[in-house]
DNA sequence: GCAATATACTAGGACATCCAAGGGTTTGGA
DNA sequence: TCCAAACCCTTGGATGTCCTAGTATATTGC
């Protein structure tokens, strides 16, 4: 989307933040910003990597969700609560999938308001392709030290914790 | 979006990364999907606070990046460049920041292929007030601890400049 | 000087995310 | 038993992001 810039401009923002007295949360305001930056950046490199499967990052998320269920089914709506998106995205995503004919919907057995998620034999193949590619491609080559990965585990973790995500 | 998951879900991706004898990616999946999702509760915090002052994050940073140069204006595609987003999300941020009187278009003196947007003085007024906010109710309660903050700048600058962001 | 190339912005389209609302199904307490 | 409250999924609308053209203006090279 363009070349390198000659400095990094989180950087910059951070120095504005404190050259307009709010020092004492300048620095967290550069970590907020490169994580948001840090996402695009892998996000963009994942959808790259999906593409020639016809996957999304979301989709993907899904496809992958799916197959490490022991049966290959979910209901919606623990798929929506594990992958920590709204309802009505993960609507879309099986809509999506649905037409690829990599999932299927079917009615839940004993509860008539749940519609299960099911994997085709076509979408269990087709994540597989797919998570060796990003395995290869995106974590393979992440980009992180080994000893900064385990800080980022760490960090995010406590964060995600106290945010509610888990209880754990 | 729900409440909290006995368990965490990304140390559960983890795990099965490793028992289908990915081991050797699976730390680096886990980063990078917390990331993912650490973004995701960021930007719903941060969405939340600017909602009552009818921005979004997207119309924030491009007003906040204008509130900071010296004149005031910058060229679009210097604030795409700035920012890092594409072209045509610029076009569209501005269009909704014009329509709510916060910043105008203008020409370039020299070049005509160029658009100045710049900050109206209710523009700045309300960038002034969103970024108290910001700082109070997001940045100064991040949830990070100070070393922590620390750590991330160091790795995700690190990433960043790996990624092409900027040379430096 | 003029044509070829590069640059700047915008229009249209595909996706994803969320919220608000609506219709069907279960559950639980009166 | 039965109705209200809770729960599940989908539809429709608003935003944001990117990509692919398409139009206009500058620059370059011959």
């Amino acid at each position: 989307m363009g070349n390198p810039l000659p400095r990094d401009p989180i950087a910059d923002a951070q120095r504005n933040w404190e050259r307009h007295g709010w020092g004492d949360v300048a620095a967290p305001m550069a970590a907020i910003t490169a994580i948001m930056r840090t996402q695009q950046i892998l996000l963009a490199r994942i959808e790259g990597v999906l593409k020639p499967f016809g996957l999304t990052f979301a989709r993907y998320e899904l496809l992958a969700l799916l197959s490490f269920a022991r049966s290959g089914a979910l209901p919606m709506n623990k798929a929506s609560a594990l992958l920590q998106v709204h309802p009505t995205s993960v609507t879309n995503a099986v809509d999506r999938l649905q037409d690829a004919g990599l999932v299927v919907r079917s009615p839940h057995p004993t509860d008539g308001r749940t519609t299960l998620i099911e994997l085709t034999a076509e979408g269990r193949t087709l994540a597989k392709s797919a998570t060796a590619a990003l395995n290869t491609e995106v974590f393979g080559q992440s980009g992180f030290a080994g000893q900064d990965v385990d800080q980022l585990i760490r960090i995010l973790g406590n964060f995600r914790r106290n945010a509610g995500d888990f209880a754990d």
